[in-house]
DNA sequence: AAATGTATGACCGAAAACGGCTAGACGCAA
DNA sequence: TTGCGTCTAGCCGTTTTCGGTCATACATTT
């Protein structure tokens, strides 16, 4: 695992990758971020990949980009790999809610768990777990931080209008 | 399912049967004894099956069976159901261990679960889970009392022995 | 009446806690 | 040295607990 730290107009984010793709991309109090684990990374600025995507990152953050364009390697439970890979069919700028997705991948009940996955998803902004709100409407949370969350909202919902 | 109390020489035990065999035969504090559900259940103290497992128990009580002769319908997971199985195989005054019975059902590590699973084993003196002691010796823990416990293996000792 | 707020229960994966264990390591005492 | 307690760490099914939920029901506001 090799990793650099960007620092990105929301704050500073620590972007990771295996031999296979991006791992996980969270800002420093990220929660359920194992910071212990981290140690055993390699600190490597210069890699290709990873500058590629604080790139991308950075683009999407000035309003320039709507795709991301770089290999991810998720890892997780069968249930939290689905619900991932559903998150990334939700389109820029739209939202959805906990119980639609979770009967979009066939299991609508478990809503709730859903949310927990959604809590874990380890690659922040590329997998837009941020576009995921109440039924009501409410943000609920973010790994990351509500504060981020409305901020990466608007952001979309600002570049939609022009 | 339907059951009858029976005073018995090493006290009161209640003896449950479902249409299928015997379910459940406990002393009153017998750990894991679910009170709450007993409600739903009904008396039948005239019971044929009952009575006559109570008929058998009274005999193995006195030292003068070795073997019991009715159906049995054990209710668990999977694992327990294994435990339950393996369980019925240690011989009238054997005795095993918690580690050599894991071994013997193809989980050589499991002794700890297994413990467990002897320890809600619903069938007393039936399924001799009195059989199963430490690996050292020791008689550790019975659901029914250590003192029972105790006792059952003084009577097969000493009905082994004449 | 419609619009908020608060409470309640039921939903179901994941993670953590809990043992009816045990082998091995130690200290201590005959 | 042998033997016996105590402690430790690792074992792995089960049980319990914990949520980034949600629909419903009532109470309280406009």
């Amino acid at each position: 695992m090799i990793y650099l730290e960007h620092h990105s107009k929301i704050g500073q984010m620590t972007i990771a990758a295996s031999e296979f793709g991006i791992c996980s991309i969270r800002f420093p109090e990220h929660a359920h971020f194992d910071v212990a684990q981290m140690q055993t990374w390699q600190h490597q600025p210069e890699h290709a990949l990873l500058r590629r995507t604080a790139r991308q990152l950075d683009e999407y953050l000035q309003g320039e980009r709507q795709q991301f364009d770089v290999p991810l390697d998720l890892r997780g439970t069968a249930f939290q790999q689905t619900v991932w890979q559903a998150l990334q069919t939700i389109p820029y700028g739209a939202t959805s809610h906990y119980g639609a997705l979770a009967e979009q991948i066939g299991k609508p009940k478990a809503a709730r768990p859903l949310g927990a996955a959604n809590g874990r998803n380890p690659i922040s902004i590329i997998v837009p777990c941020h576009r995921v709100i109440g039924a009501n409407g409410d943000l609920v949370g973010y790994a990351g931080g509500l504060e981020r969350k409305r901020t990466l909202l608007a952001l979309e919902a600002q570049m939609l209008k022009k």
